[in-house]
DNA sequence: ACCTGAACACCGTTCAAGT
DNA sequence: ACCTGAACACCGTTCAAGT
């Protein structure tokens, strides 16, 4: 019982942008994007609501920040030097990877594309082109084209998420789907009854980089450069 | 003043789910995403809020319908027996016009896929690549991309849509997302600095198709098949 | 069977009042 | 300068009561 005092909760610091996108990035990941608050943010940081409101302009704001500060973490964690190949895929991956554990981030990349995040991507991608023998007047295209595929997986990924935080399992999840395509007329739909039984074993981040490649195929061979011998 | 009586509002009909759906529709193209509420729709209608909950089982069930609508349309509205690279650029075309017309469903696509516009959306590429050549274990993860490309162009549009409602300038917004490229730090970001000067002017259209081709290129380049000779 | 509209629970945001 | 928390305006959804 003669212990030190213990210090209380954590009210020491001043209330601060920085921790309060940091508590907001907790909340978001353990409990979905539906359980970010005002109010709940405001009750594990230990104050009112509107404190929050010195520090941020409002909920998109917020948001905002919380994106940024992911986004920026996985463009500082990329390794330096790889060939531009594989640079550009292992980018992809890591934003990706990322999305899978902040499923939030998706639907923040899918819904404001004028975020501080975006042009880090696009200089992500963009830069590698050049040494893939890209000529200057189709790299904005090719660019925009890998950048369209993460934020359009992102914008899936995360509506994914958003349905299995009512469900305990993703693959009877994706069976109940599979089970809807398999039941569409097959005359209409043969395609979707052939692929259906695909779905529930796919895997997501594979299919994600198979499309990579191939739009990576499609740049290559709209360029063949110096670079074919990958 | 002596004009056959006109019918008055249209409180004829009795409420249906196809009447709530096109005033929906009515609603969500006019005033936006965010002028859908129940209480206008109701309003709208002429009825009280809880009686759309007679037709519809919630906001999402009514979006979907809403979605659906438009979706079916487009694949209603293609033309037939078209070769099967001009029949998956049409397609992709079509929808991205859709979308521009009813960013509200950009929105939706990039939000759930699991609504029953995604099938009809995954036949219409899938069923097309036999025709390109692609092998069967291939056409799942070219598909996918496609599709993905679709819907990730869908969630900007939707985005910027969003965000010129409250804005008269289309191009004047762009030059203001170009200027804030522009002030980021060259060393850091040189790809974004080259590109932000095409971004005011660049046709989103056709940077749409120029991706779309891009994949296709991919696709052909990966399976050379018999319709190398488009 | 279908409609009405008040009531409920819950938001983001504001703001007068405190320190 | 920064924080508090009640109050405001506005949602989606429910439900007892009507026809």
């Amino acid at each position: 019982m003669a212990i030190k005092k213990q210090r209380a909760v954590r009210r020491t610091d001043a209330l601060s942008k920085e921790r309060i996108v940091e508590a907001a990035i907790e909340i978001l990941d353990t409990d979905g994007e539906g359980a970010l608050t005002f109010r709940a943010l405001a009750a594990r940081l230990a104050t009112g609501s509107g404190a929050i409101y010195w520090h941020v302009a409002n909920k998109d704001d917020l948001l905002a920040a919380a994106t940024n500060d992911v986004i920026a973490r996985v463009m500082a964690g990329l390794a330096q030097g790889a060939r531009p190949r594989e640079a550009i895929r292992a980018l992809a991956l890591g934003l990706f990877d990322a999305i899978d554990v902040h499923p939030w981030v998706g639907t923040q990349l899918s819904r404001a594309p004028w975020l501080a995040a975006i042009p880090q991507i696009f200089e992500g991608f963009g830069s590698r082109l050049e040494g893939l023998g890209v000529p200057e007047e189709a790299q904005f295209d090719a660019t925009s084209t890998l950048v369209i595929h993460v934020l359009g997986v992102a914008g899936q990924n995360a509506a994914n998420a958003r349905l299995l935080a009512h469900r305990t399992d993703r693959t009877a999840f994706l069976g109940e789907i599979a089970q809807q395509w398999a039941q569409l007329d097959p005359a209409r739909y043969p395609f979707v009854h052939r692929v259906a039984a695909q779905l529930p074993e796919h895997d997501d981040r594979e299919q994600f980089l198979a499309g990579i490649d191939l739009i990576l195929g499609g740049i290559e061979a709209a360029h063949p450069g110096p670079s074919a011998r990958t």
